[in-house]
DNA sequence: CAAGGACATTGATGGATGTCAATATAGATG
DNA sequence: CATCTATATTGACATCCATCAATGTCCTTG
């Protein structure tokens, strides 16, 4: 906190009581700003909404790598990140993964937020 | 979508319906990426932290510099990455600047995600 | 078993990003 | 005006990241 809340000393030192203990443990925010990463890409975010969007809930590679302008393996990369993030859930059946949220997973990070 | 919610033609091409339109375009997607990037360091995230539970609401930089263990050129670089995302309003007074959270800048980034 | 398809992994590359040291700016103060 | 202090800006540097081409893996099907 900055010390004008009741008064200041009337003489100089007005501001520089630094802030409370970070509120944040470093390892806290390292974790948390994993996820974000995960969600600083403008095609991860597009992928998130077009498996939401999926009327099964569920989507495979191939359905996600035409309406996005990138290569599979650019795709399988960015929904591996998301995997990691622990935003999707991948499951292998046949030749086919499918992906699909992980249900609750963006109501938790958007409660990161709120809740910071 | 993928076709499994009633049948697969039991013959082939049980996939590969390619997903709904992006549900996202890649402006609306560009856009809101911006917002994450910010987020996306466990630096800022303290900050944004440490500036909510200023008393005040507000803080300057040499509140914030000190509990961080980065130099102070650092530190106004994250503020301003913070400020250009819309997160953080910067006021100048005096010879010190001070911080303050955007009100309900938190709250509609979480709606970024919970709406995608 | 051979061939093909769906997806993952690897390696390379250009571009973005976090950090610091040094310097600039701008307000306060003597 | 000269100096000090708080903050911003610049430039440099090392690291990380998104992307692609090439290749590997695993399943399915003939």
């Amino acid at each position: 906190m900055n010390s004008l809340h009741i008064l200041e000393p009337a003489t100089d030192e007005a501001c520089c009581v630094p802030a409370s203990p970070p509120a944040l443990d470093a390892e806290d925010a390292r974790q948390r700003a994993l996820v974000f990463k995960a969600l600083a890409d403008p095609n991860r975010l597009r992928l998130l909404s077009m498996v939401k969007a999926g009327e099964s809930g569920e989507s495979c590679v191939c359905d996600l790598t035409e309406p996005l302008d990138l290569g599979q393996p650019t795709v399988s990369h960015h929904l591996k990140i998301l995997v990691d993030a622990g935003l999707l859930h991948r499951e292998k059946r046949g030749t086919w993964a499918y992906y699909s949220l992980v249900p609750g997973a963006l109501e938790r990070t958007a409660g990161l937020l709120t809740g910071l």
